[in-house]
DNA sequence: CGTTATGTTCGATG
DNA sequence: GCATCGAACATAAC
């Protein structure tokens, strides 16, 4: 699930649920999540502290804890290819997957879950030098981000265009099947060069790339729900076998592309080169 | 049992 | 240095 819509919905998940509240200690149940930062320093840190702003940069999720003793700081969260967080009322159990338990005073808690244990949890004293930290490129939703800073980061990358979006260090956020959403609606086939381009192209994909990343939010994504939600003409509802475009019915196609599956249309998003 | 999975990183190669 | 590819990480669902 995690890309940038997902993470979104999860930011928000911890602005409605988690802020405020007095963390009364840390339950790590798999250290191998933690990144750089030991289960007891991490309790250190949090215990008689409360979450009290979120931020996402791509596919992390930061959050700033404030005071209890000493410094606050920030717990960073990045998901891997499962996992999620939810905030859980008192007396309620953990989901599954949960690796790292913030307990609260009030007796929930927001659990951080993830099934195949790629993420990281971990703790940031400047949310601005970890994502320099990590050559993030900048955030696709970021207000900032236009359609001139767009064309700005792909004018000089020369490969095919679905691996350029899939690099973090170019743009953050966009993943394996957000991308492929994108190339669907902009009608562009996934090894297309980036180089060959246009400005007119580069304007599409921009606005293509907002809405559907701004769509996907809505819809919930991060939610088992969001392939029932999303519009009718959308492609990730369609990522199955036998499958046929849910704009001409052509039968879809799967392919290996930048090392990862990927679906499209063999009519709606032809080949440029080929016939 | 084999295959596959929404991510990232590292090493080899051209 | 850049682009590309494959493997590795780790776990579970189909």
């Amino acid at each position: 699930m995690p890309e940038l819509p997902d993470v979104e919905n999860f930011r928000r998940v911890v602005d409605g649920g988690g802020l405020g509240c007095q963390i009364a200690g840390v339950a790590v149940d798999d250290d191998r999540i933690l990144e750089s930062v030991t289960p007891r320093r991490l309790g250190a840190r949090l215990r008689g502290a409360a979450f009290v702003e979120t931020r996402r940069h791509g596919k992390h999720l930061l959050v700033r804890y404030a005071p209890g003793t000493g410094d606050g700081g920030w717990v960073t969260l990045h998901f891997g290819m499962t996992g999620g967080v939810a905030r859980v009322g008192q007396g309620e159990s953990q989901p599954p997957y949960t690796r790292v338990r913030f307990d609260f005073e009030d007796g929930g808690h927001l659990a951080y879950t993830s099934r195949r244990m790629l993420g990281h949890v971990g703790l940031a004293d400047d949310a601005d030098a970890f994502i320099r930290s990590h050559q993030l490129g900048p955030d696709a939703l970021d207000p900032g981000f236009d359609n001139d800073a767009f064309a700005d980061c792909l004018r000089d990358v020369r490969r095919e265009i679905k691996s350029a979006l899939m690099d973090q260090t170019v743009i953050a956020g966009l993943g394996n099947v957000y991308v492929d959403e994108i190339l669907f609606q902009a009608r562009l086939h996934p090894k297309t060069r980036l180089e060959t381009l246009d400005d007119k192209a580069l304007r599409d994909l921009y606005r293509v790339m907002r809405r559907v990343l701004k769509v996907a939010i809505r819809n919930g994504a991060g939610t088992e729900e969001v392939s029932k939600r999303l519009p009718s003409g959308y492609l990730l509802p369609h990522r199955t076998k036998g499958a046929r475009c849910p704009r001409c019915g052509t039968t879809l196609a799967k392919e290996t592309v930048a090392g990862r599956t990927t679906w499209y249309c063999p009519r709606c998003q032809p080949e440029p080169g080929k016939a």
